[in-house]
RNA sequence: GGCGCGGUAGCCAAGUGGUAAGGCCGAGCUCUGCAAAAGCUCUAUGCGUCGGUUCAAUUCCGACCCGCGCCUCCA
Protein backbone atom coordinates (compact mmCIF):
# COMPACT_ATOMS: atom_id res chain seq x y z
CA UNK A 1 0.00 0.00 0.00
CA UNK A 2 1.09 3.74 -1.12
CA UNK A 3 2.56 5.38 1.87
CA UNK A 4 1.45 9.17 1.19
CA UNK A 5 2.36 12.21 3.21
CA UNK A 6 1.84 16.15 3.48
CA UNK A 7 4.26 18.03 1.61
CA UNK A 8 5.39 20.92 3.61
CA UNK A 9 6.95 22.36 0.50
CA UNK A 10 4.42 21.65 -2.02
CA UNK A 11 1.34 21.48 0.64
CA UNK A 12 -0.03 18.69 -0.74
CA UNK A 13 -0.70 15.03 0.21
CA UNK A 14 2.31 12.87 -1.94
CA UNK A 15 3.37 9.43 -2.68
CA UNK A 16 6.66 8.57 -0.75
CA UNK A 17 9.14 6.94 -3.20
CA UNK A 18 13.05 6.26 -3.61
CA UNK A 19 14.18 8.59 -6.45
CA UNK A 20 17.46 7.07 -6.50
CA UNK A 21 18.02 4.10 -9.11
CA UNK A 22 19.19 1.97 -5.68
CA UNK A 23 15.96 2.14 -4.51
CA UNK A 24 16.98 3.09 -1.23
CA UNK A 25 14.37 5.58 0.44
CA UNK A 26 16.44 8.15 1.75
CA UNK A 27 15.03 9.85 5.01
CA UNK A 28 16.48 12.76 7.48
CA UNK A 29 14.98 13.55 10.50
CA UNK A 30 16.36 16.49 12.86
CA UNK A 31 17.25 15.25 16.31
CA UNK A 32 17.77 16.76 19.46
CA UNK A 33 19.78 18.72 20.82
CA UNK A 34 21.55 16.87 24.49
CA UNK A 35 21.94 19.35 26.96
CA UNK A 36 18.71 18.15 29.29
CA UNK A 37 16.29 15.50 28.99
CA UNK A 38 13.89 15.95 26.03
CA UNK A 39 10.29 16.94 27.04
CA UNK A 40 7.25 14.68 25.63
CA UNK A 41 6.91 17.48 23.33
CA UNK A 42 10.01 16.57 21.63
CA UNK A 43 9.22 12.93 21.55
CA UNK A 44 5.80 13.88 20.20
CA UNK A 45 8.43 14.50 16.63
CA UNK A 46 9.95 11.42 17.00
CA UNK A 47 7.28 8.87 18.26
CA UNK A 48 5.56 10.52 14.69
CA UNK A 49 8.72 9.71 12.69
CA UNK A 50 9.07 5.92 14.10
CA UNK A 51 5.89 5.63 13.18
CA UNK A 52 6.69 7.08 9.52
CA UNK A 53 10.05 4.75 9.70
CA UNK A 54 7.71 1.60 10.46
CA UNK A 55 5.39 2.71 7.63
CA UNK A 56 8.56 2.69 5.24
CA UNK A 57 10.00 -0.61 6.10
CA UNK A 58 6.62 -1.66 5.28
CA UNK A 59 6.73 -0.30 2.32
CA UNK A 60 10.20 -0.62 1.02
CA UNK A 61 12.04 -3.15 3.16
CA UNK A 62 13.56 -2.13 6.02
CA UNK A 63 17.08 -2.73 4.43
CA UNK A 64 15.78 -0.16 1.65
CA UNK A 65 14.88 2.54 3.88
CA UNK A 66 18.46 4.79 5.30
CA UNK A 67 16.94 6.66 8.00
CA UNK A 68 19.43 9.42 9.76
CA UNK A 69 18.67 11.12 12.83
CA UNK A 70 21.53 13.48 13.94
CA UNK A 71 22.22 14.81 17.69
CA UNK A 72 23.18 18.38 18.21
CA UNK A 73 26.13 17.92 20.62
CA UNK A 74 27.42 21.54 20.37
CA UNK A 75 25.29 24.87 20.39
CA UNK A 76 24.91 27.65 22.83
CA UNK A 77 22.97 25.77 24.92
CA UNK A 78 24.71 22.87 25.57
CA UNK A 79 28.46 24.90 26.03
CA UNK A 80 26.00 27.21 28.52
CA UNK A 81 24.91 23.70 30.81
CA UNK A 82 28.87 22.91 29.99
CA UNK A 83 30.28 25.72 31.29
CA UNK A 84 26.95 25.81 34.46
CA UNK A 85 28.52 22.22 35.28
CA UNK A 86 31.96 23.01 34.88
CA UNK A 87 32.21 20.17 32.61
CA UNK A 88 33.82 19.13 29.63
CA UNK A 89 30.82 19.82 26.35
CA UNK A 90 31.43 15.79 25.84
CA UNK A 91 30.49 14.69 29.21
CA UNK A 92 27.44 16.79 29.39
CA UNK A 93 26.64 15.56 25.78
CA UNK A 94 27.21 11.99 26.28
CA UNK A 95 24.83 12.16 29.29
CA UNK A 96 21.96 13.21 28.01
CA UNK A 97 22.64 11.27 24.79
CA UNK A 98 22.00 8.09 26.78
CA UNK A 99 18.94 9.63 28.62
CA UNK A 100 17.55 10.36 25.13
CA UNK A 101 18.27 6.78 24.13
CA UNK A 102 17.12 5.27 27.00
CA UNK A 103 13.99 7.20 26.57
CA UNK A 104 13.65 6.48 23.19
CA UNK A 105 13.71 2.82 23.30
CA UNK A 106 11.30 2.70 26.76
CA UNK A 107 8.91 4.71 24.29
CA UNK A 108 9.21 1.82 21.63
CA UNK A 109 11.12 4.06 18.86
CA UNK A 110 13.44 2.00 16.14
CA UNK A 111 16.93 3.10 16.49
CA UNK A 112 18.13 5.40 13.15
CA UNK A 113 20.22 3.47 10.43
CA UNK A 114 22.80 6.07 11.75
CA UNK A 115 22.77 8.58 14.24
CA UNK A 116 25.96 11.13 13.56
CA UNK A 117 27.03 13.95 16.05
CA UNK A 118 27.58 17.66 14.69
CA UNK A 119 31.10 17.53 16.66
CA UNK A 120 31.64 14.15 14.53
CA UNK A 121 31.51 16.29 11.00
CA UNK A 122 33.28 18.83 12.23
CA UNK A 123 35.45 18.25 8.78
CA UNK A 124 32.28 18.18 6.85
CA UNK A 125 30.82 21.51 8.32
CA UNK A 126 34.35 23.43 7.49
CA UNK A 127 34.26 21.87 4.24
CA UNK A 128 30.89 22.71 2.63
CA UNK A 129 31.67 26.33 4.39
CA UNK A 130 34.45 27.25 2.49
CA UNK A 131 32.29 26.04 -1.00
CA UNK A 132 30.15 28.30 -0.09
CA UNK A 133 32.84 31.10 0.29
CA UNK A 134 34.21 30.04 -2.70
CA UNK A 135 31.42 30.44 -4.39
CA UNK A 136 30.34 33.70 -3.17
CA UNK A 137 27.64 32.19 -0.74
CA UNK A 138 28.71 33.48 2.54
CA UNK A 139 31.49 35.86 3.48
CA UNK A 140 33.83 36.37 5.99
CA UNK A 141 33.03 39.02 9.02
CA UNK A 142 34.99 41.19 10.77
CA UNK A 143 35.24 39.03 14.37
CA UNK A 144 36.06 35.88 11.80
CA UNK A 145 32.68 34.44 11.78
CA UNK A 146 30.78 33.25 8.62
CA UNK A 147 27.67 34.13 7.59
CA UNK A 148 25.67 32.77 4.69
CA UNK A 149 24.52 35.54 2.20
CA UNK A 150 20.77 34.73 1.66
CA UNK A 151 20.13 37.58 -1.15
CA UNK A 152 22.68 34.81 -3.14
CA UNK A 153 20.40 32.31 -2.97
CA UNK A 154 17.08 33.51 -5.14
CA UNK A 155 15.01 30.40 -3.66
CA UNK A 156 15.19 31.49 -0.44
CA UNK A 157 11.70 31.60 1.60
CA UNK A 158 10.11 28.90 -0.82
CA UNK A 159 9.76 26.67 1.91
CA UNK A 160 8.76 28.91 5.02
CA UNK A 161 7.34 31.79 2.57
CA UNK A 162 8.68 34.53 4.25
CA UNK A 163 10.19 37.26 2.31
CA UNK A 164 13.61 39.08 3.59
CA UNK A 165 11.56 42.68 4.27
CA UNK A 166 9.37 40.49 5.98
CA UNK A 167 11.97 39.25 8.81
CA UNK A 168 11.63 41.43 12.02
CA UNK A 169 14.31 44.10 12.34
CA UNK A 170 14.44 44.03 16.46
CA UNK A 171 16.23 41.50 16.79
CA UNK A 172 18.99 41.09 19.00
CA UNK A 173 20.83 38.44 17.29
CA UNK A 174 21.33 41.28 15.17
CA UNK A 175 22.99 43.73 17.12
CA UNK A 176 25.11 41.01 18.60
CA UNK A 177 26.78 39.94 15.33
CA UNK A 178 28.41 41.17 12.71
CA UNK A 179 26.17 40.55 9.31
CA UNK A 180 25.43 42.62 6.12
CA UNK A 181 21.83 41.53 6.32
CA UNK A 182 19.01 40.53 8.74
CA UNK A 183 18.35 37.72 6.88
CA UNK A 184 21.88 36.36 7.15
CA UNK A 185 22.46 33.55 9.70
CA UNK A 186 25.93 32.09 11.01
CA UNK A 187 27.87 28.82 9.41
CA UNK A 188 30.61 29.61 11.56
CA UNK A 189 31.09 31.05 14.79
CA UNK A 190 34.18 32.50 15.88
CA UNK A 191 35.43 31.89 19.22
CA UNK A 192 34.61 33.74 22.44
CA UNK A 193 36.67 32.78 25.24
CA UNK A 194 33.92 34.43 27.75
CA UNK A 195 31.42 32.14 26.15
CA UNK A 196 32.54 29.19 24.35
CA UNK A 197 35.20 27.64 27.01
CA UNK A 198 37.68 25.23 25.57
CA UNK A 199 34.85 24.73 23.06
CA UNK A 200 36.45 25.86 19.60
CA UNK A 201 37.98 24.11 16.12
CA UNK A 202 39.84 25.49 13.43
CA UNK A 203 37.74 27.31 10.78
CA UNK A 204 37.16 27.54 7.24
CA UNK A 205 39.91 28.93 5.10
CA UNK A 206 39.77 33.16 6.27
CA UNK A 207 38.29 31.97 9.17
CA UNK A 208 38.85 32.13 13.32
CA UNK A 209 38.84 29.13 15.32
CA UNK A 210 35.14 28.56 16.51
CA UNK A 211 32.57 26.63 16.13
CA UNK A 212 29.79 25.72 13.21
CA UNK A 213 26.34 27.45 13.20
CA UNK A 214 23.64 25.55 13.98
CA UNK A 215 22.08 25.00 10.73
CA UNK A 216 25.36 23.52 8.46
CA UNK A 217 25.16 20.50 10.70
CA UNK A 218 22.62 18.95 9.11
CA UNK A 219 23.10 19.99 5.76
CA UNK A 220 27.03 17.95 5.87
CA UNK A 221 25.63 14.72 7.81
CA UNK A 222 23.41 14.82 5.29
CA UNK A 223 25.28 15.15 2.46
CA UNK A 224 27.94 12.48 3.97
CA UNK A 225 25.40 9.95 4.97
CA UNK A 226 22.41 10.16 2.62
CA UNK A 227 24.03 12.52 0.02
CA UNK A 228 22.85 15.59 -2.19
CA UNK A 229 19.43 14.62 -2.54
CA UNK A 230 17.24 12.95 -0.18
CA UNK A 231 13.76 11.52 -0.53
CA UNK A 232 12.05 13.40 2.61
CA UNK A 233 13.44 15.56 5.64
CA UNK A 234 11.22 15.94 8.87
CA UNK A 235 11.00 17.74 11.76
CA UNK A 236 8.60 19.44 14.43
CA UNK A 237 6.87 22.75 12.84
CA UNK A 238 9.15 25.06 15.02
CA UNK A 239 12.42 23.75 12.55
CA UNK A 240 10.64 24.54 9.38
CA UNK A 241 11.81 28.41 9.60
CA UNK A 242 14.43 29.42 9.99
CA UNK A 243 16.36 26.21 10.38
CA UNK A 244 15.19 24.22 7.45
CA UNK A 245 14.96 27.30 5.14
CA UNK A 246 18.67 28.00 5.99
CA UNK A 247 19.32 24.02 5.20
CA UNK A 248 17.78 24.28 1.60
CA UNK A 249 20.25 27.62 1.28
CA UNK A 250 23.14 25.81 2.25
CA UNK A 251 23.25 22.68 0.66
CA UNK A 252 21.60 23.75 -2.49
CA UNK A 253 24.17 26.35 -3.22
CA UNK A 254 27.28 24.08 -1.89
CA UNK A 255 26.12 21.68 -4.09
CA UNK A 256 24.22 22.45 -6.73
CA UNK A 257 21.18 20.19 -6.77
CA UNK A 258 17.77 19.74 -5.29
CA UNK A 259 18.11 19.09 -1.55
CA UNK A 260 15.35 17.52 -0.43
CA UNK A 261 12.49 16.13 -2.73
CA UNK A 262 9.80 16.23 0.32
CA UNK A 263 9.30 17.85 3.81
CA UNK A 264 7.44 16.80 6.82
CA UNK A 265 6.50 18.69 9.60
CA UNK A 266 4.74 17.70 12.69
CA UNK A 267 2.87 19.87 14.98
CA UNK A 268 3.41 20.86 18.62
CA UNK A 269 2.32 19.32 21.72
CA UNK A 270 0.56 21.76 23.96
CA UNK A 271 0.39 21.43 27.73
CA UNK A 272 -2.58 23.79 29.25
CA UNK A 273 -3.54 24.95 25.83
CA UNK A 274 0.17 26.50 25.00
CA UNK A 275 3.53 25.33 23.09
CA UNK A 276 5.45 22.75 25.88
CA UNK A 277 9.45 24.22 26.34
CA UNK A 278 11.87 24.42 28.66
CA UNK A 279 12.20 28.35 28.84
CA UNK A 280 8.41 28.16 30.28
CA UNK A 281 8.94 25.51 32.55
CA UNK A 282 6.01 23.91 31.90
CA UNK A 283 6.75 21.02 30.41
CA UNK A 284 6.84 17.33 31.11
CA UNK A 285 9.54 14.44 30.66
CA UNK A 286 9.21 10.80 30.27
CA UNK A 287 10.52 10.29 33.48
CA UNK A 288 8.03 12.45 35.50
CA UNK A 289 4.96 10.50 33.85
CA UNK A 290 6.64 6.89 34.70
CA UNK A 291 6.94 8.13 38.43
CA UNK A 292 3.37 9.16 38.52
CA UNK A 293 2.40 5.43 37.76
CA UNK A 294 2.19 5.96 33.68
CA UNK A 295 3.94 3.49 31.40
CA UNK A 296 5.88 4.76 28.64
CA UNK A 297 3.82 2.89 26.09
CA UNK A 298 1.15 4.94 27.75
CA UNK A 299 2.78 8.07 27.11
CA UNK A 300 3.77 6.93 23.37
CA UNK A 301 -0.08 5.92 22.90
CA UNK A 302 -1.51 9.45 24.26
CA UNK A 303 1.15 11.32 21.69
CA UNK A 304 0.11 9.36 18.95
CA UNK A 305 -3.77 10.20 19.64
CA UNK A 306 -3.94 13.27 17.83
CA UNK A 307 -3.50 13.54 14.39
CA UNK A 308 0.11 14.80 13.91
CA UNK A 309 -0.11 17.67 11.67
CA UNK A 310 -2.37 19.08 14.69
CA UNK A 311 -1.43 20.24 17.57
CA UNK A 312 -2.33 18.04 20.64
CA UNK A 313 -2.64 19.70 23.71
CA UNK A 314 -1.53 16.90 26.71
CA UNK A 315 -2.85 16.05 29.84
CA UNK A 316 -3.03 13.78 32.54
CA UNK A 317 -6.41 12.77 31.66
CA UNK A 318 -5.54 12.05 28.23
CA UNK A 319 -2.64 9.91 29.59
CA UNK A 320 -5.13 8.09 31.68
CA UNK A 321 -7.00 7.52 28.38
CA UNK A 322 -4.35 6.17 26.60
CA UNK A 323 -3.56 4.13 29.72
CA UNK A 324 -7.35 2.43 29.76
CA UNK A 325 -7.00 1.88 25.92
CA UNK A 326 -4.25 0.02 26.18
CA UNK A 327 -5.57 -2.07 28.67
CA UNK A 328 -8.64 -2.96 26.50
CA UNK A 329 -5.98 -3.59 23.46
CA UNK A 330 -4.04 -5.85 25.68
CA UNK A 331 -7.59 -8.00 27.06
CA UNK A 332 -8.53 -8.05 23.62
CA UNK A 333 -5.52 -9.94 22.09
CA UNK A 334 -5.27 -12.14 25.31
CA UNK A 335 -8.74 -13.27 24.27
CA UNK A 336 -8.00 -13.53 21.07
CA UNK A 337 -4.90 -16.33 21.70
CA UNK A 338 -6.82 -17.83 24.25
CA UNK A 339 -9.96 -18.39 21.14
CA UNK A 340 -6.97 -19.90 18.86
CA UNK A 341 -7.35 -23.58 19.69
CA UNK A 342 -6.23 -25.76 16.69
CA UNK A 343 -3.81 -25.50 14.19
CA UNK A 344 -5.00 -23.92 10.74
CA UNK A 345 -3.67 -21.85 7.81
CA UNK A 346 -4.75 -18.38 8.37
CA UNK A 347 -6.76 -16.29 6.19
CA UNK A 348 -5.33 -13.96 3.48
CA UNK A 349 -6.97 -10.98 5.12
CA UNK A 350 -8.68 -9.94 8.10
CA UNK A 351 -10.91 -6.85 9.12
CA UNK A 352 -7.98 -5.60 10.94
CA UNK A 353 -6.36 -4.27 7.85
CA UNK A 354 -8.66 -1.79 7.68
CA UNK A 355 -6.71 0.15 10.16
CA UNK A 356 -3.56 0.24 7.87
CA UNK A 357 -4.92 2.25 5.16
CA UNK A 358 -5.37 5.20 7.33
CA UNK A 359 -1.65 5.23 8.65
CA UNK A 360 -0.43 5.01 4.67
CA UNK A 361 -3.00 7.90 4.18
CA UNK A 362 -1.23 10.97 5.29
CA UNK A 363 0.38 9.29 9.17
CA UNK A 364 -3.63 8.98 10.09
CA UNK A 365 -3.33 7.55 13.30
CA UNK A 366 -5.97 8.29 15.38
CA UNK A 367 -8.33 7.16 12.16
CA UNK A 368 -6.02 3.88 11.91
CA UNK A 369 -7.15 3.55 16.08
CA UNK A 370 -10.46 4.24 15.32
CA UNK A 371 -10.59 1.35 12.85
CA UNK A 372 -9.10 -0.59 14.74
CA UNK A 373 -11.20 -0.11 18.06
CA UNK A 374 -14.35 -0.96 15.92
CA UNK A 375 -13.18 -4.31 15.10
CA UNK A 376 -11.98 -4.63 18.69
CA UNK A 377 -15.41 -4.20 19.86
CA UNK A 378 -16.97 -6.62 17.24
CA UNK A 379 -17.25 -10.51 18.39
CA UNK A 380 -14.60 -12.43 18.01
CA UNK A 381 -15.06 -14.78 14.62
CA UNK A 382 -15.00 -18.51 15.17
CA UNK A 383 -13.35 -19.99 12.26
CA UNK A 384 -9.70 -20.75 13.45
CA UNK A 385 -8.31 -19.60 10.16
CA UNK A 386 -9.90 -16.09 10.07
CA UNK A 387 -8.84 -15.96 13.64
CA UNK A 388 -5.02 -16.72 13.02
CA UNK A 389 -5.58 -13.75 10.40
CA UNK A 390 -7.02 -11.12 12.60
CA UNK A 391 -4.18 -12.03 15.30
CA UNK A 392 -1.11 -11.37 12.40
CA UNK A 393 -3.25 -8.70 11.29
CA UNK A 394 -3.80 -6.97 14.26
CA UNK A 395 -0.03 -7.62 15.79
CA UNK A 396 0.99 -5.78 12.84
CA UNK A 397 -0.90 -2.94 13.24
CA UNK A 398 0.18 -2.69 16.90
CA UNK A 399 3.71 -2.77 15.56
CA UNK A 400 3.18 0.19 12.61
CA UNK A 401 2.29 2.30 15.77
CA UNK A 402 4.49 1.03 18.08
CA UNK A 403 2.32 0.14 20.43
CA UNK A 404 3.71 -2.98 22.90
CA UNK A 405 1.63 -4.42 24.90
CA UNK A 406 3.85 -6.20 27.28
CA UNK A 407 2.52 -5.09 30.55
CA UNK A 408 5.10 -3.26 32.85
CA UNK A 409 4.51 -4.92 36.82
CA UNK A 410 5.20 -2.54 39.29
CA UNK A 411 7.37 -3.79 41.96
CA UNK A 412 5.28 -4.55 45.06
CA UNK A 413 7.18 -3.59 48.07
CA UNK A 414 7.68 -6.57 50.77
CA UNK A 415 5.07 -4.81 53.75
CA UNK A 416 2.77 -4.56 50.91
CA UNK A 417 2.47 -7.83 49.74
CA UNK A 418 2.48 -8.72 53.58
CA UNK A 419 -0.66 -7.04 53.82
CA UNK A 420 -2.26 -8.16 50.89
CA UNK A 421 -1.70 -11.64 51.83
CA UNK A 422 -3.35 -11.15 55.44
CA UNK A 423 -6.33 -9.29 54.10
CA UNK A 424 -6.86 -12.93 51.66
CA UNK A 425 -6.58 -14.68 54.84
CA UNK A 426 -8.93 -12.22 56.89
CA UNK A 427 -11.25 -12.72 54.05
CA UNK A 428 -10.49 -16.31 53.82
CA UNK A 429 -11.70 -16.81 57.62
CA UNK A 430 -14.58 -14.44 56.79
CA UNK A 431 -13.37 -11.86 58.66
CA UNK A 432 -14.62 -8.56 56.72
CA UNK A 433 -13.84 -6.02 59.07
CA UNK A 434 -10.45 -6.50 59.34
CA UNK A 435 -10.28 -7.39 55.56
CA UNK A 436 -11.82 -4.18 54.82
CA UNK A 437 -9.52 -1.84 57.21
CA UNK A 438 -6.68 -3.76 55.37
CA UNK A 439 -8.00 -2.81 51.93
CA UNK A 440 -8.25 0.68 53.19
CA UNK A 441 -4.53 0.86 54.31
CA UNK A 442 -3.46 -0.88 51.19
CA UNK A 443 -5.36 1.93 48.49
CA UNK A 444 -4.05 4.64 51.28
CA UNK A 445 -0.24 3.40 50.71
CA UNK A 446 -1.39 3.74 46.32
CA UNK A 447 -2.33 -0.02 45.96
CA UNK A 448 -5.59 -1.47 44.22
CA UNK A 449 -5.91 -5.34 45.62
CA UNK A 450 -8.01 -6.95 42.53
CA UNK A 451 -9.59 -9.80 44.31
CA UNK A 452 -9.93 -13.39 42.31
CA UNK A 453 -11.45 -16.46 42.98
CA UNK A 454 -8.38 -18.17 43.07
CA UNK A 455 -6.23 -15.15 44.04
CA UNK A 456 -5.67 -11.67 43.79
CA UNK A 457 -3.60 -9.16 42.53
CA UNK A 458 -2.04 -6.00 43.45
CA UNK A 459 -1.92 -2.86 41.36
CA UNK A 460 -0.28 0.82 41.34
CA UNK A 461 -2.66 3.04 41.90
CA UNK A 462 -1.94 6.21 39.44
CA UNK A 463 -0.89 9.12 41.27
C1' G B 1 2.14 43.41 10.63
C1' G B 2 3.67 38.65 7.62
C1' C B 3 3.11 33.31 7.32
C1' G B 4 0.70 28.89 9.14
C1' C B 5 -2.63 25.48 12.05
C1' G B 6 -7.20 24.81 14.33
C1' G B 7 -12.55 25.43 16.63
C1' U B 8 -16.99 18.22 16.12
C1' A B 9 -20.42 15.22 22.84
C1' G B 10 -18.33 16.23 29.94
C1' C B 11 -12.84 15.45 28.15
C1' C B 12 -9.77 13.71 23.91
C1' A B 13 -10.37 12.88 18.76
C1' A B 14 -11.42 10.81 13.23
C1' G B 15 -14.45 11.87 9.17
C1' U B 16 -17.70 12.66 4.74
C1' G B 17 -21.74 16.78 -0.61
C1' G B 18 -26.59 12.52 1.36
C1' U B 19 -27.53 13.09 7.22
C1' A B 20 -21.83 12.13 12.75
C1' A B 21 -15.70 6.50 13.66
C1' G B 22 -13.25 5.61 18.00
C1' G B 23 -11.04 6.31 23.01
C1' C B 24 -11.74 8.14 28.08
C1' C B 25 -15.15 9.55 31.79
C1' G B 26 -20.20 8.86 33.38
C1' A B 27 -25.01 6.14 34.00
C1' G B 28 -28.03 1.57 34.19
C1' C B 29 -28.22 -3.78 34.34
C1' U B 30 -25.82 -8.84 35.11
C1' C B 31 -22.24 -10.79 38.37
C1' U B 32 -20.41 -10.04 43.36
C1' G B 33 -19.02 -10.34 51.31
C1' C B 34 -16.61 -5.25 50.13
C1' A B 35 -13.71 -3.20 46.08
C1' A B 36 -12.56 -4.51 41.29
C1' A B 37 -12.62 -7.18 36.82
C1' A B 38 -15.68 -9.06 33.05
C1' G B 39 -20.28 -8.92 29.99
C1' C B 40 -24.59 -6.16 28.04
C1' U B 41 -26.94 -1.39 27.25
C1' C B 42 -27.12 4.00 27.04
C1' U B 43 -24.55 8.88 26.19
C1' A B 44 -24.00 15.05 19.70
C1' U B 45 -31.35 16.13 15.29
C1' G B 46 -25.40 18.16 16.32
C1' C B 47 -19.89 19.66 13.89
C1' G B 48 -17.47 28.35 16.35
C1' U B 49 -21.16 32.41 14.24
C1' C B 50 -23.77 34.52 10.08
C1' G B 51 -24.73 34.40 5.03
C1' G B 52 -24.27 31.92 0.01
C1' U B 53 -24.18 27.64 -3.64
C1' U B 54 -27.02 22.89 -3.83
C1' C B 55 -32.50 18.50 -4.24
C1' A B 56 -29.13 17.96 0.02
C1' A B 57 -23.73 21.43 3.70
C1' U B 58 -20.57 19.47 9.55
C1' U B 59 -18.26 18.77 4.60
C1' C B 60 -17.85 23.64 -0.89
C1' C B 61 -17.62 29.39 -1.08
C1' G B 62 -17.56 34.27 1.53
C1' A B 63 -17.47 37.24 5.86
C1' C B 64 -16.85 37.41 10.94
C1' C B 65 -15.57 35.62 16.07
C1' C B 66 -12.25 32.80 19.08
C1' G B 67 -7.74 29.73 20.29
C1' C B 68 -2.69 28.29 19.15
C1' G B 69 2.04 28.39 16.62
C1' C B 70 6.33 30.47 13.81
C1' C B 71 8.70 35.17 12.25
C1' U B 72 17.03 34.14 13.24
C1' C B 73 19.90 28.64 16.74
C1' C B 74 12.55 25.63 20.20
C1' A B 75 10.47 18.98 18.15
Amino acid sequence: MAVRLYDSLTREVRELKPAHKDGVFRFYNCGPTVYAPAHIGNFRTFTVNDVLRRLLDREFGASNVKHVRNITDVDDRTITQAKKEGKPLAEIAKFWTDKFHADCEALNCLKPTVEPTATGHIKEQVDMIEVLMQKGNAYRSADGSVYFKITSFPGYGALSRIKERELKVTNSAFDADHKDDIGDFALWKAYKPEDDGIVQWDGPKGASSGRPGWHIECSAMIKKHLGETIDLHTGGVDLLFPHHENEIAQSQCCNGTSFSLQWYHSEHLLVEGTTMSKSKGNYYTLDSLVQKGYSAIAVRYALLAGHPRKQLNFTLDSLHAADSALKTLRDFRAKLVTAIKEAAAPATSSRFDAAIAPLCDDLNIPGALGKLFTEVNNPLPTDQGVLKADLKSFDEVLHLIGLKLDEVKAKIPAEISHLAQKRWDAKAAKNFALADTLRAELTKAGWAMLDRKDGYSLEALKQ
